[in-house]
RNA sequence: GCGGGGAUUGCCGAGUGGUCAAAGGCGCUGGACUUAGGAUCCAGUCCUUAGUGGUUCGGGAGUUCGAAUCUCCCUCCCCGCACCA
């Protein structure tokens, strides 16, 4: 036996030297073959801002399983790889890099240092990354490297990156073709906006924007009209509300603008002006006032035409939408308190001179009718939460999202909401806004969810952008065919179809340009610095692949990249002649090209992780059906989950992450190759343990040790195998088999079990019973069943096999080797049978000598008269699909020439038949053939229950020994057995 | 909220109408090997019992000869919801 750290070193010494191998002879380099079925997979390219972890290989493991296997299957399989970098990930790496942010550096650092041990040299190579291609560079050649390192099969001398100027062209192509076909559209549009910058921001740029995660939130102004004509315009996400209104509240000490917007006057918090001039408003400030000027006037409630005061309040937010707020105390907690406060609060009404009585006169206005609350749910909450004052913020927002909850969901408007009563809330809210605007009296407000701050430091606010440019996915015509090409595809597990008709459902206008991060210049608007957001440069680049190398080799420039061309290639539009005339390349190259796309294309399989279900792979099927013919458009779509690390996503922050640099060296690549292909389903979040790991290298290793002790044996044919030997053939067989049809769909989960595990553990229970069969039988067998398991796993443990079978003296591939077919005769599903029958058997046995506690010297075991066989045979064809009744049992025998004389038996027989219907339920194996799997067994039997005499009882046979009338009692597949 | 997916025996996790008391793993228990082992190997692991019995698959109701598997209701958990790739 080996030691275990010895036994990793070992494989992953060969490890090397086979991926060493392949490389060299370029194996893995698609070449168009007419002779063989093509077969195109994809796994998403990377994106290179980063280093790739066990996660990563999760997805990548099983593109390369699939891939391997159709290769193994006949098929001219072509699995490139290249690299997205565009968009602003890597950009803002650069920048950060650049900016000396500490954490970027030790994250860097770290990365880095999965690849390079000196410290000096790390820095050196971090300091690079100040300029963003070296960040691309860097990684696509260290994630490249992984990925050969973990015995990838992949093509890699398709490589590409996004930002390439070749490149570029092909995405402007593809812009042209969208644009020709009005799938691109123009309008204004809400967006996280820096002010600093003045540039739109996403989740990356906030800060603390992954925790934040900052929204765009739409509020509806309300203008409550002072005597003046100018317009307070309080800000509020429940229009409904106003019915409620008893006061309006505003920060007395804080700076409110009088401004003309628009045409008309508003009042409005200083803050709020600012972000107004960033929504499509023409703003002109009049003057600036304190809140408190206001103090003490009216203002008319829109709608129900009530005059009502302003009163100050600290707690208002002039950051927040417009600074000014319109209490609702019977449904808004915080005016409620805030009410409560004031009207308690002499300093303050002395100090603004507010009129004590109308003051004290205020009292909440209910308006909505809500289960489990009574007149004025704020009133009730804030009680029962326990709110003293306006300061228990945090009371006080829980009580606020329970009657927003509440009311939105059950809420009805009573009886004075004039027209809207008796609408629920969540219609009413909308209906009010509607009637609102509609009188010019409301208009949409946006404000951030949360208040963030840019990297930069500058305050993240909403801006509308106008003239912004979209992608139309809400396009009837457009959608209508992703829809076809949808139902036409297959799905990888089927249940996440649901999923992408959704997306496509809910799929409108998304924003295709963006004034950060690297692109491809958006053709439009050429100039005016708009790079094409970097989602579209990652949905029908599969088809790049199959020029690339031709462009790159041939030093075919951007400038003869001509959208004539690209249509030539993959459109079949044009003529020959007219391209070259155009681009000046050859016609050989570009027949080349054209020839390369047409024999590779479609992308038969696209295997990723399901994070890009509702945008990558949606908007893959989008583009697809907009720029190619139809039967260029993609075929299967397979989808894997996550991978977590002690319950956890892997993450840098949750310090879970094993980089996929090191798992050659922490594991090894096979190990972790069949563990992440084995211990999940697809479709389930796989979580890593270090334990699980464990058995899964036990195993290898076992597997390792049969198959290293029967290289050398020469292959001898001998016909008359022992029965143990047969039995182990025909399992192995039957396991193999099922695994093959496991993974031609794609559940490699399976493969592994059936193919992998089962065999071992079949070698395992021989290695048990055929003790005492001679030597040379036993390793011949086992040769001859390692041999078709290294066939057929290769695709999970590609180096493993590839040694094994030097090893056993094929100078060829295992890795290019076909796996063959297998066939399952009518003897080997006996043999199967039989050997499940044997397991029952001994296991029967073993409970019973447990329980009794005395090892038996004899062991009778009685197998029964064949007539029940026939019994159980016509009880299945009568009873296969109804319930088992006595008296029609009886009927249908007595007609049966074979039972008729056993009538009294059978009767006994079917009461235990109606007590459970499941017994005769069952694939049998005759009296003879069950004698004859206890024969081969024998000697096994003998030695397991130490040396006790196993002697064999035929019911049907006259004469036996029978002390306790158990033959009687046998049924088919279960002998009756006595101890002695 | 909307949409999707789930809930299985101590834990993880298979299983989608009949050998299902339910694969496999982990953990635990016992044994072997060993100076020792938290290394490795073997065996056991719902309760009961000379085996063919009982109670289980989130809770409740139903369909069926038969349900972990199908239907309905309830409870709880996870994921996505766009300008981030």
């Amino acid at each position: 036996m080996i030691i275990m750290t010895i036994f990793l070193e070992v494989i992953r010494e060969f490890e090397k030297k086979w991926q060493k191998k392949w490389q060299e002879d370029q194996i893995f380099v698609g070449k168009i073959d007419h002779s063989r079925p093509k077969w195109f997979i994809t796994v998403p390219y990377p994106y290179a801002s980063g280093a790739f972890h066990l996660g990563h290989a999760r997805t990548y493991n099983l593109g390369d399983i699939y891939a391997r296997f159709k290769r193994q299957r006949g098929y001219n399989v072509f699995y490139p790889m290249a690299w997205h970098i565009t968009g602003t990930p890597v950009l803002s790496v650069s920048w950060t890099i650049k900016n000396n942010e500490e954490k970027a550096w030790e994250t860097y650092r770290d990365y880095v240092g999965i690849y390079e041990d000196d410290p000096k040299k790390i820095d050196e190579i971090v300091g690079t990354f100040v300029e963003p291609q070296n960040v691309a560079n860097f990684f696509s050649s260290t994630i490249l490297q992984d990925f050969l390192n973990l015995g990838f099969s992949i093509d890699d001398t398709r490589q590409f990156t996004t930002g390439d100027p070749d490149y570029n062209k092909f995405i402007e192509w593809q812009y042209g073709i969208l644009n020709e076909k009005n799938y691109i559209t123009k309008g204004s549009y809400p967006i996280l906006w820096c002010v600093n910058d003045k540039n739109a921001v996403g989740e990356d740029d906030i800060q603390d924007g992954d925790l934040l995660k900052v929204e765009v939130s739409e509020f509806v102004g309300i203008k409550f009209k002072l005597n003046s004509g100018t317009a307070l315009v309080a800000a509020t996400l429940r229009p409904e509300t106003i019915f409620g209104a008893t006061n309006v509240w505003i920060h007395p000490e804080a700076i409110y603008n009088e401004i003309m917007i628009d045409g008309e006057k508003w009042i409005v918090s200083e803050e709020a002006t600012m972000k107004l001039s960033e929504q499509e408003h023409t703003i002109e400030i009049i003057r600036e006032l304190k809140g408190k000027e206001l103090v003490n006037e009216e203002v008319t409630v829109p709608i129900t035409n009530w005059k009502i005061p302003i009163y100050p309040a600290m707690f208002v937010d002039t950051d927040h939408a417009t600074g000014v707020v319109y209490s609702v105390p019977a449904h808004a907690p915080y005016d409620y308190a805030a009410l409560v406060d004031l009207q308690n609060d002499d300093e303050t009404i002395e100090n603004y001179n507010l009129v004590r009585d109308s003051l004290s006169k205020i009292i909440p206005i209910s308006l909505i009718e809500v289960k489990g609350y009574g007149e004025f749910p704020a009133v009730e909450l804030c009680e029962k939460l326990g709110v003293q004052s306006q300061k228990d913020r945090e009371e006080l927002e829980k009580a606020t999202q329970t009657i927003y909850k509440d009311e939105f969901y059950s809420g009805i408007m009573k009886d004075n909401t004039g027209d809207f009563k008796g609408l629920k809330v969540e219609q009413a809210k909308d209906a009010v806004a509607e009637k609102l605007e509609k009188v010019n009296l409301a208009t949409t407000i946006y404000e951030a969810s949360e208040r963030s701050f840019c990297r930069c430091g500058g305050q993240v606010i909403v801006a509308v952008l106008q003239d912004q440019y979209f992608l139309n996915y809400g396009d009837s015509e457009w959608k209508e065919q992703a829809f076809y090409a949808l139902k036409n595809m297959e799905i990888i597990p089927e249940k996440y179809r649901q999923a992408f008709e959704n997306t496509f459902h809910w799929l409108d206008k998304r924003p295709c340009v963006r004034k950060r991060g690297l692109g491809t210049e958006f053709p439009l608007t050429k100039g005016e610095g708009w790079i094409i957001e970097s989602l579209s440069d990652s949905v029908i680049y599969m088809s790049y692949y199959t020029i690339v190398r031709t462009i790159r080799q041939n030093n075919i420039k951007p400038e003869q990249l001509k959208p004539e061309l690209f249509d030539f290639i993959f459109r079949d539009k044009g003529k020959v002649e007219e391209i070259i005339e155009l681009t000046g390349i050859s016609k050989d190259l570009l027949m080349e090209m054209k020839d390369s796309f047409e024999y590779w294309y479609p992308n038969d399989f696209r295997h990723t992780a399901i994070g890009h279900l509702s945008n990558h792979l949606s908007f893959a099927i989008y583009h697809h059906v907009a720029i190619f013919p139809e039967k260029y458009w993609m075929q299967t779509i397979s989808i894997s989950e996550m991978l977590n690390r002690f319950g956890q996503k892997m993450g840098k922050s949750k310090g879970n992450v094993i980089a996929m640099g090191h798992i050659p060296r922490k594991y090894s690549v096979d190990l972790t190759r069949l563990h992440l292909a084995s211990v999940a389903t697809v479709d389930t979040v796989l979580d890593w343990r270090e334990d699980e790991v464990n058995f899964a290298k036990q195993r290898l290793r076992k597997f390792w040790e049969y198959a290293t002790s029967v290289t050398k044996i020469s292959k001898i044919s001998e016909e008359d195998f022992s029965f143990p030997s047969k039995v182990l053939i025909s399992s192995v067989k039957t396991n193999l088999k099922k695994a093959i049809e496991r993974i031609e769909n794609f559940n490699a989960r399976d493969f592994v079990l059936d193919g992998f595990y089962s065999n071992v553990r079949a070698i395992d229970e021989y290695q048990k019973i055929a003790q005492h069969l001679p030597e040379k039988e036993r390793n011949t067998i086992l040769r001859e069943i390692i041999e078709k398991i290294i066939a057929t796993m290769s695709p999970v443990i590609p180096h493993i096999c590839e040694e094994l079978n030097e090893r056993m003296g094929d100078k060829e591939y295992n890795s290019l080797k076909q796996i063959p077919d297998i066939v399952i005769s009518y003897q080997d599903e006996l043999y199967a049978l039989e050997a499940k029958f044997m397991a029952n058997l001994i296991e029967d046995i073993e409970q019973i000598v447990k329980l009794v506690k005395t090892k038996p010297k004899k062991i009778h075991i009685y197998i029964n008269a064949e007539w029940k066989n026939e019994l159980y045979k016509i009880a299945q064809e009568i009873f296969e699909d109804e319930a088992f009744k006595i008296s029609k049992m009886m009927n249908a025998v007595k007609e049966n020439s074979k039972l008729s004389k056993y009538m009294k038996d059978i009767a006994n027989e079917a009461k235990l038949m109606m007590k459970d219907p499941t017994i005769f339920r069952i694939e049998m194996l005759s009296s003879k053939e069950q004698e004859e799997a206890i024969m081969g067994y024998k000697e096994f039997i003998i030695r397991t229950f130490d040396k006790a005499e196993v002697l064999i009882h035929l019911a049907d046979e006259k004469d036996i020994y029978d002390p306790q009338n158990k033959a009687q009692k046998a049924r088919p597949m279960k002998p009756a057995l006595l101890l002695e």
